[in-house]
RNA sequence: GGCGCAUUCGUCUAGCGGCCUAGGACGCGUCCCUCUCAAGGACGAGAUCACGGGUUCGAAUCCCGUAUGCGCUACCA
């Protein structure tokens, strides 16, 4: 391998990054991480009509937040800059005029209404909608006579009527397209700003790209781009196109399917260490039994070779089982962190702020196998922090017992958990399971009914554990509390 | 319509001619553990490898055709 490995990461401005714009993201950092090149990132907005306010800011919050850093981008420069599109127009442009001295372009004064009508002719005789060339073979004085009238012309490639045009892509293999179904495209539009085709060419050639990695969806314009590749005496880059993420449906995963943005996954609780381990599983495998993989275990055995060739639909119960298996392989001092600002904001505003880290804490083992979002957080852990419980005393009742059963496995708990010097999880067990058995019920029933009591839940964590979380003095409290809303329900 | 690409359990995938009566994971079911819920463990159901032809002693793996799906077919990327 003679030339540095330099690929780049080439969003447009839109709005936001979805998962699928990730998934080529990390394809690209991974490969320039594994093999020592470079990680650009570029910024295509070329479209003025589609660029969106903040969205560049957006895009590499998320780059940032999965860990994909960049080693020249907008920010910080490098020494193929500007990384904006549209601070480059002036390279389209030579470039554009280059091909037109050349005779490889032409300039096309074609209004768009013309284009449209044609283009439904063309369908509706069934014949493939292109352009018709029209403006290919323009005379000078035709030329002027449409530059007199003021119309701001595009820049057609003048693509060759015949022959073949091939490349060999890393993942696909050799892909042949005859030349004859490929039509006059445009380069340059009348504003001045480059196509798709025009601009990756100038900047993918002029930034020293090696390797071009993006989606499936732009197999079919390659030889557009070899053709000005060609034209403009520039060597190609190596292409890899990758298979696309799909939605439910299998079509091209979009907006429309819901749930696509990167960041929206983090403000759903799903940490960052699982994402990157999930996208990139999808469409690359190690092996036959790998899945769970650290940012650096990918890394060295990244390779290009082992992406896949078929669309993947986003597995939702696979991510959330691979969260899940995320957060409990946290240090509880790092789930605590994480957890907090989703406790902030999902905990009842009855509940004082700042929340105490400590307390937290003290929490935050009970649940971390329970969780498999961070944001189920907030309602396992709510009784710990609320004051006033708020449940059907009904629920106190456990199977196979009686109100009147319940009331007195109640009173005397109170009573003998009132006696205890220490309370911890040794004396609860000690004390409980005994009594259990005094007062002629199953364990299981006696810590049902004090789980209620102490928490409001019939589901929750181990009830000993949460007891001493809890505190003595809470639920003594609940236990009296449950008793009098016992007493009050009619039987 | 034209062109291109793809096609292995519901889903993500392993498989690059014999190790495959197709392996793993998620999900699902049963059981074990157990104070509930999880987590964990065991077991199980689940794919005639899209279909049809070849090639070969032998094909999920190679070739051809068909079907289906997806992508492209913009002065969008």
């Amino acid at each position: 391998m003679t030339e540095p490995i330099r690929v780049r990461f080439a969003p447009s401005p839109t709005g936001f990054l979805h998962v699928g714009g990730v998934r080529t993201a990390m394809f690209d950092w991974l490969f320039a991480r594994h093999n020592g090149g470079t990680f650009i990132l570029r910024i295509e907005d070329t479209d003025i009509t589609r660029k969106v306010e903040g969205a560049v800011e957006y895009l590499m919050e998320g780059l940032k937040w999965l860990g994909l850093d960049w080693d020249e981008g907008p920010d910080m420069g490098g020494d193929y800059g500007p990384y904006y599109q549209s601070q480059r127009l002036d390279l389209y442009k030579q470039a554009a005029e280059r091909l037109v001295e050349q005779g490889d372009a032409y300039c096309c004064y074609c209004a768009s209404e013309r284009l449209d009508a044609m283009r439904k002719e063309q369908v509706a005789r069934k014949q493939p909608p292109g352009y018709d060339r029209l403006c290919r073979n323009l005379s000078l004085q035709e030329r002027a006579a449409k530059e007199a009238a003021g119309i701001k012309p595009v820049v057609r490639f003048k693509v060759p009527t015949e022959g073949q045009t091939s490349f060999h892509d890393i993942i696909y293999g050799d892909v042949v397209f005859e030349n004859s179904n490929i039509d006059d495209f445009v380069m340059l539009k009348s504003d001045g700003y480059p196509t798709y085709h025009l601009a990756n060419v100038v900047d993918d050639h002029a930034m020293k790209i090696s390797h071009v990695i993006r989606g499936e969806e732009w197999i079919s314009s390659v030889p557009r781009h070899l053709f000005i590749y060609k034209a403009l005496g520039y060597q190609p880059p190596l292409y890899v196109h990758h298979p696309l993420l799909v939605g439910p449906d299998r079509a091209k995963l979009s907006k429309r399917h819901g749930d696509v943005s990167l960041l929206e996954y983090r403000d759903q609780g799903y940490l960052p260490e699982t994402m990157f381990n999930f996208i990139a599983l999808i469409g690359w495998s190690l092996d036959d039994k790998t899945e769970l993989m650290t940012r650096r275990q990918l890394i060295d055995t990244f390779s290009l070779e082992r992406i896949g060739k078929t669309g993947a639909i986003f597995n939702r119960e696979k991510l959330d089982w691979m969260n899940g298996v995320y957060i409990r392989s946290l240090a509880i001092d790092d789930l605590t962190q994480r957890a907090l600002p989703f406790l902030d904001k999902g905990l009842p505003e009855s509940v004082k702020r700042p929340l105490n880290a400590g307390y937290v804490k003290q929490v935050m083992p009970l649940i971390q196998e329970r969780a498999k979002k961070l944001t189920e957080i907030p309602e396992l852990v709510k009784f710990f922090f609320i004051e006033e419980l708020n449940y059907d005393p009904a629920l106190l009742i456990a199977k196979n017992m009686t109100r009147e059963a319940t009331l007195k496995a109640l009173e005397v708990s109170l009573q003998r958990m009132k006696q205890l010097s220490s309370f911890d999880e040794g004396a609860l067990e000690t004390l409980l399971r005994p009594l259990a058995e005094e007062l002629g019920l199953k364990a299981g029933q006696l810590f049902s009914v004090l789980r209620t009591a102490v928490t409001g839940e019939t589901a929750t964590p181990p009830l000993f554990q949460t007891m001493v979380v809890l505190g003595k003095d809470r639920c003594l409290k609940r236990i009296d509390e449950a008793i009098a809303e016992l007493k009050k329900l009619s039987s």
